[in-house]
Formats: structure tokens, C-alpha cells, sequence
DNA sequence: CATGAATGAGCGTTCATTCAT
DNA sequence: CATGAATGAACGCTCATTCAT
């Protein structure tokens, strides 16, 4: 059972590790078909071709972020720990994924992402908007344009993931303590 | 007049634009030509190779950056003050050059740059390293991995760059000055 | 049956047939694709490159060549015996295979043979070198240096045999048997 | 005077030379150019293209020598003495013209040769061809086709040349008189 | 006339995609 | 359905040829 698509899912499984590990563009059919198993033509049974094998991976592991952000939300507690919680799952889910969220950083931008994968990604952005436009309206947090504390939050924290991927930095819970701190002085209000 | 550097500045204008909009892989010869409306050949008489292009391309970014924070650095003034100097500057070199930083940013660490390009970088990369040791050692600055600090800020800040120039917000004084101070909270000490 | 290796077949003749008469140089891969009705890409499914196929060819028709001239060799009879066996041979080499011989000598001091390829070669060298050494010692064979025996006879049977290819002559038995008594004649010592 | 085609002769003599060492695939016109000290556009003032130049050139050499072996030619001496003078007029073109008879040698089965070419190469056979037919009335030469012959003692004497050429073989005067005995024996009547 | 910067066709090669099996 | 041999468009790059100076 469930054999049907377990093709689906190898190709997917392998399509994740090459695209993260080498990139979209140096990453071949071939190369998937030959990681995950079948044929390079079982590829397009599936998919219909490499753009939309790479936007339906996108799509993906970008929805299965934000409801992992979403999930156990704590809607009534402080804002501080609404913070918490956010980071704590971002950071859950590099863990867990070990190469979803590098693929979703190194190509978020890229020139092959169709309109779907781009409301995905703006998906993701949506929690922490209606996280921080709440937290402004209770003067928790700084006032500046919402899209541009989330780009500071989001785009230091996956800089610096991809420095933990890279081998540079080790992952301690000392660090990520430490970088939930400065990504939390970064966008709270300072009286 | 001046009419003999014409091509190559069109060549190197279009190649930068691409490679930080497409990535040097998915960037190919015929588009640069096409965009710098000279034929295909002619970028090989004034550049080797592709990857000679684009180490020459980086190079030159990453010096005029590093020239451009080195320039009247305030060194006896304040840490702050510094961060002041650093960040203006950071923000001048994207106003001049909207796709340099961008363009450094993500291919700092791939395949094909030479000796040369990454000796460049690392020159760059000294600068905010002492600075912000020097922060630290001054216990101006928060005690995290300088690593984990330069990825905050310079993801943050690229992610937000690349906002503005999508048109999804408005690069005012105002934002500036917000985001610089959100970026100072984000690494200095808090007592 | 027998379709798996029809198309590296048929990639091997039309190489073999357009090398010998336009020189490895001047060939092009389109030229024989086209030639041998398959795509260009095809040829690089069983040759790693045109390197590889030249030097394919050129192994395969040197050793053809050098057990066919091994073959029966009449070991212990008389100088002008073993003649009629090499010439004979050599005749029927390029009756079977009308571009192999022109190829290999217009191909065999060319930059990109490999070792195997030089090796090869040598190994044909040796079986000629070694005949008329031993002639010339039992006083048989004319006392000139070895390689000008080899130009003389090689370079006289294959210009004419280019005329045969040509049309311009006809290729009987008696012109044949004309032509190794010329070459026998010219080799042979005079006393 | 005569400063207007200077320039001509510059670029054939160096075509010839580059065309003599490298063939004609491997010689660029820029190649030409440089060793001819003109510029490359100015080689097209004087030559259609590439190949009417190395048509041009071909055709030039193949005249001065079939002039060379033309001239003084001992007409009513014996045949032996009227091949001794033939091969030593061959012997002094490649003396005379260091590179001309090896390039002639290398192109004159190329795919580019011209019907003007393939002409001049027959008139130099023709010569030759006299000859012999006379040899053979007289009873002198042996009875085999004359195209044959021509072959033979044309094709041998310009492979050996050949390795001259390439220093694998010394041009000693010993040699040389070898090889016109053994040219000779090639193609005189054996009673 | 002479030049050489500029061009683009065509090279060797790769690889996304197709389709006969 | 699954396959992988086959394809050909498009890559990076070279160089014969053109033409503004």
C-alpha cells in the first residue's frame, strides 16, 4: 500500500537534498532519477517538468513551515512569548528538516518560482505581519513598516542558518538563545 | 569620447544586473550580450571567460564597498557612532549600485571565484569583524559569535534592500533611520 | 537484433570514413551525426568525447591491421615469401576497409592520440621494423635506414591507392601483383 | 618599389610557414596576420578568404617546382640520366624551399583544394608522366600503369621527406642517394 | 589603402525532455 | 505505468569575415 506514491515521494526526497545541496541549476534530472531510484523519465510522470518539480517541492516545505508556525500558536499569552514561539518552531524546523529550510532560503528569490510558490512564501510572511502588526498596536513592538521587521527577523535568522548548514558557526543552544535575543531587541519597542 | 570602455562598462553594467538577479549558472553569455547590446564574441575580448567575468565584476564591488566604509571611518569616535558610519555607507553603496550587495551577498562563497575575489572579501569582511570585536571587547557590542552578528545584519538588511527594490516599500529617510537603529538594537549590548 | 551497437557502428564508419578524407580537424561532430543519421548528442552516449572516438578508431583499425599482418605470418620461409604475405595482407586490409589504412597513416603523429593509441601504433611499427631488419641482415633487403624503407613502401601503396579510390585506376590483380614486385624491387638489396 | 606587394608576399610567406607547421585547420588569420605584421582585415584585401589564400598558395609552389623540374630537363640523355636529374631537382626544392614541399605534401588531398589546384597537381604529375611513358617505349621502365608508378615514386619520396621534416631521419647525402637507387629500382625495367 | 574592434555562425558538449519498448 | 536510449536546443567559446575609422 501506499505504493503508488512512493515513487513520488523518493523523487521529491532527492530533488530536496540535490536543489539544497547544489543548487537548482547544477542539479540534473539524472542526477534526481538516479538518487531516488527510477528512471529519468518516471521524473515526468509525476512532474511535468524540472520548473515544476522545484515549485511543487517549494510550495511544500513552505506550507509545512507555516503551520508548524501556526500550530499551538499561543494566541492570548504575551507577545514576548508569542515571539518565543516563533522562533523556537523556526528553529524546530531546521532541525527536523535538515535541508528544507536552506533549499526554501537559497532559491525564495530565484527566477524559476511561479506565482503559486510566491503566495506561499507570502503565506509565511502573513503570520509574522498579523504577529507583529498586533504587537505594534500593543506598543510592544517598534514602529516601523511590518514588512521591513519582518525582512530584518527573517532574513538575519536564515543568513545565519545558512552559516550553521555551511559548517561555520556551531549550533548551540547557547547561540540560538542568543540570536532570538538580538532578533527580539532588534524589533521590540525600545522606551 | 570615452567611447573605447563603453562596452566593456555596458558588459560588466548587464552582468552584474543578471547575476544578481539569476545567479551566475542561470545567467548565460547570449543574455548579457543581448542586454549590453553587443554580440556574443565581443564580451570575449574584454573578458576571458565567463568566470573571469564575473571574478572581475566582484572584485571591483567588493573593493569600491570596502574603500567606500574605510573612507573618513570615524576611529576615535564612539562605537555608535561608527555603527553610524558603517551603515550610511552600506546604505549609499545600495543606493549607487542597487544590485552589488545583492550580488556579493549571494556568490561570496561559490565555486568558481578566484583567489583574488575571495582575498578581496575577506578585506571586506575584516572591516566589520574588528569593528564589531573591537565593540565587543568595548562591551558596546552583544556577546555573540561576530559570525552569527555580520549574518544578522546583513541578512536583514539585504532582505529589506530587496523589498524596496520589488517597490513593496518606499525607501525613505525615515526607514533608513528606523532600520539602522533597529539593526543597532539588534547588536549592541543590552545592560 | 543485434540494433544495440548499430548506431556506435554506424557513428564508427561515418568517423572513420570522414576523418580519412577531411582529417580529424576539419571533421565536425554535426558532420557525423549526420552522416551516421543520428542526433549530435547521440555519439556522446557511447564516446566520452571526440578525443575518445578518434582514438577508438584509430586502436581499433591499428590492431585489426597488426593481427591481420600477424596472422600466418610465414615465419621460417624465405625474405621475399614474408613480402608476399605483409603485402598481401596490407592489400587485403584495404580492400576490406577502403579508409582504414589512408586514416591511420594520415593520423598516426596527430596531438591528440593517447598512449594506448602510440602504443598501438608502435606495435605495427615493430612487425614492419623487425621484417626488413632481419632481411637487411641476411643481405635481402637494401641497406637503407629502416624508417625510409617503411615512407617508400607505405607512401607509394597508399598514394596509389588513393587513385584507386578515386576512379583514376583500376584495381586489377595484375596492376596488384605489378605493384608489390615495384615495391619488392625497390626494397630488395641488388647485388 | 615594388612596396605594393609587399605586404602580399609577407602574408604568403608566412601562410606557408604557419599553413607548413600547423596545417591549415590549426592556422587562424589572425595567426597569419600577426607573423605577416599587417592586420587581419588587410589580409582580405589581398585574399577573397581563407581558402582562395591557401589556394593561391598551393598552386604558386606547385608551379615553381613542376618549373623547376621542367627546366634544363635533359632531353635527349638516357633515361636514367633524365630520372637523376628529375630527382635531384626534387631533392633541391625541398632544400630551397624549406616549408613549400611539405605543405604541398600535407594539403594536396585536403578538402578545400580548389579545381585550379587539383589542376596544378595534375601538371606536376604530367611531367612525370612524359617521362615515364617515354622509359616505357624505350623499354626502360617497367611495364605497369603509369599513374601507378608516378604514385609510387611521388608518394614515397614525399612521405620520406616527411620524416625528414619531423627529425626522425637525417637528410645525408648518402640518404639521399639511397633513395633515388631505390626509387629507381622501383620503377626501371628489370630484364 | 590599412586596420582591428566587433560580429555571429558554428564549434564541441550538456541535459531537459520524449517515446518506443 | 516505467524505463533509458535518443534527441536537439542551447550552452560557453572561437575565429573567419566585415566595416567604421
Amino acid at each position: 500500500m501506499a505504493a503508488m506514491t512512493e515513487k513520488r515521494d523518493n523523487i521529491l526526497d532527492s530533488a530536496l537534498t540535490l536543489f539544497a545541496e547544489r543548487g537548482f541549476d547544477a542539479t540534473t534530472i539524472p542526477m534526481i532519477a538516479k538518487d531516488a531510484n527510477v528512471g529519468a523519465g518516471t521524473i515526468y510522470r509525476y512532474f511535468e517538468n524540472k520548473e515544476v518539480l522545484v515549485n511543487t517541492l517549494f510550495q511544500y516545505y513552505v506550507q509545512v513551515f507555516t503551520e508548524l508556525l501556526k500550530k499551538d500558536f499561543p494566541e492570548h499569552h504575551s507577545i514576548r512569548e508569542q515571539f518565543h514561539h516563533l522562533f523556537q518552531r523556526m528553529i524546530r524546523f531546521t532541525d527536523e528538516q535538515e535541508h528544507a529550510l536552506y533549499f526554501i532560503k537559497t532559491h525564495n528569490a530565484a527566477y524559476f518560482l511561479d506565482d503559486a510558490s510566491r503566495e506561499a512564501f507570502t503565506d509565511l510572511w502573513t503570520i509574522l505581519r498579523d504577529f507583529l502588526d498586533e504587537g505594534k498596536a500593543e506598543n510592544e513592538i517598534r514602529d516601523l513598516p511590518t514588512l521591513a521587521l519582518i525582512a530584518i527577523i527573517f532574513g538575519g535568522f536564515l543568513e545565519l542558518h545558512q552559516l550553521i548548514r555551511a559548517g561555520e558557526l556551531e549550533r548551540t543552544e547557547a547561540l540560538m538563545q542568543g540570536v532570538e535575543n538580538t532578533c527580539w531587541d532588534a524589533v521590540r519597542h525600545h522606551p
